[in-house]
DNA sequence: CCCGTGCGTGCTATGTTATTACACAAACCA
DNA sequence: TGGTTTGTGTAATAACATAGCACGCACGGG
């Protein structure tokens, strides 16, 4: 038993391969798309292209001005509708502590099952994923244990992440 | 040892004695402000007493019309202000899924030090707490096997209370 | 073939949540 | 008493999110 092991972490990497890293990123959302049977639309691409190319979470508006300055000119519920598809394919999250979103790292949520808890740097805005599925398991035994019944939850940390403190993971 | 114990919460409840039950509200903040050396001014006092009428939580804007409503007329900026001195003194919470306030309804939370996760309720509105301290334990073991230093967390759940659900808890 | 239906988008307006900047007042203390 | 800190007032604006209605496009049944 590795009882110390680092946790499988992902966190986004600046600097390192973004071309290469970020089409890989548009390929699996268009996999999940499909996947799920609904639309990866131009639109959708575009959107999904914005939170993608951000190591950090982004603000729908922030989006909306980056798609303004590159030539499309959206109003805001279409941001926020292309957000909902894009939440429902999981290829994204919500952080709910900045109002904000980012696109998901890890291929393996919907093929394991195993949810994540979200990692927020106050730095330099990254935000990481770790599995946190015996988290999950655990809220909801306790809610339960008090007779309340858990549809959503959520679990997010705020603080400083690895590159941030110094400290090198792995 | 009780396993299966439910667990100790604390969920507010209508109906029951609620000008004694919130009089009792008012001394333990004025108890907990003094306490931390903070001021619990006429202002604080305003905005306490509209989110501990509520028994769910209330947003900002809700206490500024419920005030002005009373003859009291702030600007948002004031709310807020008072926002945080009534979180920093620990007699409110935020819920971040919400962007609301609720009353913090256990008195244990600074004498014991251990934090509580919040219940939900998407019927009625109601916000429960229980303990959560172990659950807040596995999180920053987690963060911090990931490099991750933790500073600030938040575990909600929203779903379904006892009330409302039928099933009685206890 | 064309029509209905579902879905995605455009457009306009509006609602909701939160902060910035600056001035004045009250309390606190040396 | 004068200086510092803390709290409040005022005005403006930023940031986040949704409502309501119309139009276009793809797809499948008749």
């Amino acid at each position: 038993m590795m009882v110390n092991a680092p946790a499988k972490i992902t966190f986004p990497s600046p600097d390192k391969q973004d071309g290469k890293r970020f089409t890989q990123m548009m390929e699996r959302a268009e996999a999940a798309f499909e996947q799920k049977e609904l639309r990866f639309t131009k639109l959708r691409q575009q959107v999904y292209g914005e939170i993608a190319a951000t190591h950090s979470s982004i603000g729908a508006y922030e989006i909306l001005a980056r798609m303004a300055d590159k030539g499309t000119r959206v109003a805001p519920i279409s941001i926020y509708r292309a957000i909902d598809a894009l939440l429902d394919a999981g290829v994204i999250h919500r952080l709910e502590s900045k109002n904000a979103f980012f696109a998901c790292r890890r291929a393996d949520h919907t093929s394991t099952g195993r949810r994540p808890i979200f990692l927020s740097c106050e730095v330099c805005g990254a935000v990481g994923e770790v599995d946190g599925q015996d988290i999950f398991d655990l809220t909801d035994e306790r809610a339960r244990s008090a007779g309340f019944t858990p549809k959503v939850k959520f679990v997010e940390i705020s603080g400083t992440c690895p590159r941030c403190t110094g400290k090198k993971p792995d």
